[in-house]
DNA sequence: GAGTGGTCTAGACCACACG
DNA sequence: GTGTGGTCTAGACCACTCA
């Protein structure tokens, strides 16, 4: 009876770290500000390096730090709002629309691909790929697919491969009525490719949408699009400029 | 000149791991099915237990397994698709949406919740709490703002707190007129609320998805509700009985 | 070359589920 | 109790960036 409250739930380290590093970050520093090295912090807080990047990873993951190797862990800005709403019903490529093509091939699809295709297991898709700059940042890297069939126009085109044959594939597709989208997110983890198109290592989380574009009730598109998730929150709707932090009914900052 | 190609990019022990289980998994395991433990999965890959545990947790991350203390390593189902779509523009609570009022209560909002308001900082709001439950498995927790001068008719009601009350508050909100919402996904980590109500620990992945309701340009209710990223795909539009695999672009069966 | 974060090891102990 | 995954340690070395 004479004791002081013994810990009878006792929070794991990494998450106490958590919080407060979450305080010191609301209260302390800046953003862009750098932090001290990943030894001296679990130094300064008398735990094994280990532990202190489990706090960190978490943090990184809620957008509240970006690391990178080689140069240091730095307080992160807010998340970008970026506007996948599927209102306006139009073909990627129509107008600019921030997304800028980078390469153009075709392959057969694979069993999910074509799943999200509807059928056609064995016929040849167009691939394109592009990225998505906001702010001066890729944000998003995409490989859209369009079966061969669905633009029988594409055999005339020249360019073999590279932007300009993905621009030309893009614009072949404007000429199709659009009826609909489907559209779908979930989390994934960066492929090699994505990874480097998005300046992250293979691995990091990514918001995955996968988009089908519907026409006369057949599907004659679709894409797949990883968006980083440390940077990005997706908005539907007109709520793109809209300010929301990670701490949301928690934290108080005490400053 | 006489070597065979030194891997002059040598990929993580773990990233590798993870191309094989995951292979493995697409070939040789059943949904539901046991993995051997962690100890004996190290050891039977020659690699040291932590280094095997980062390559089980990007796989769950990806969905593919589901990880139990004290009960051991499943193969995970598909992920379920959950409609998050705006199109039916409802209130909540609107006839039998799946989900389930858990609890009711009143607070000052945070600053961050005070801004998905729109202002409001001092003005206190009723809370609900609300589960979605799909396919017999909690998905979802919800947490549910309404400014008391949203909903002038609800100082009458009776029920102090609990499920009562909170459906009392839903029902108030229908009669409100909807005139559109906003919404926007991001990653985030499960507080410990919710990982509890999610049958997580702490710390979970999830998909933040957060909503304004709008009446007449005004932002007269908001909501935070944190997804399972490890078993949900959210969806918008007509695309809820899609299969989606995580393997994309990449890794063929042999089987 | 110096300093950073990223990977990896071989242990230990803890919290939890289940019989 | 036994077995599982979860946390933690104290090291080591590697890959990268930048001056």
């Amino acid at each position: 009876m004479g004791t002081t409250q013994l810990e009878s739930v006792p929070e794991p380290k990494y998450w106490h770290l958590k919080t407060v590093l979450t305080d010191a970050l609301d209260s302390e520093f800046a953003v862009g500000e750098i932090l001290p090295n990943e030894r001296e912090l679990a130094a300064r807080f008398g735990v094994a390096r280990a532990t202190l990047r489990q706090a960190l990873e978490q943090l990184e993951l809620e957008g509240r730090l970006q690391r990178r190797r080689g140069v240091g862990t730095t307080v992160a800005p807010p998340r970008v709002g970026v506007d996948v709403s599927t209102s306006q019903q139009t073909w990627p490529g129509a107008s600019d629309d921030a997304w800028q093509p980078v390469e153009c091939g075709s392959a057969v699809p694979s069993a999910a691909v074509a799943r999200l295709l509807d059928a056609n297991g064995e016929e040849p898709v167009h691939t394109v790929r592009r990225i998505r700059v906001t702010h001066g940042q890729s944000v998003a890297a995409e490989l859209l697919y369009v079966p061969a069939g669905s633009v029988p126009g594409l055999s005339a085109i020249d360019a073999p491969s590279g932007p300009a044959r993905a621009r030309a594939v893009l614009r072949e597709l404007q000429h199709l009525d659009l009826d609909g989208q489907d559209r779908a997110v979930e989390l994934g983890s960066a492929r090699a490719d994505d990874a480097k198109e998005l300046d992250r290592l293979p691995g990091a989380p990514v918001l995955v949408v996968t988009t089908r574009y519907i026409t006369g009730g057949r599907t004659v598109a679709a894409s797949v699009a990883t968006y980083r998730a440390d940077t990005c929150r997706l908005t539907f709707g007109d709520s793109g400029d809209l300010e929301i932090s990670d701490e949301l009914p928690g934290g108080k900052k005490a400053s």
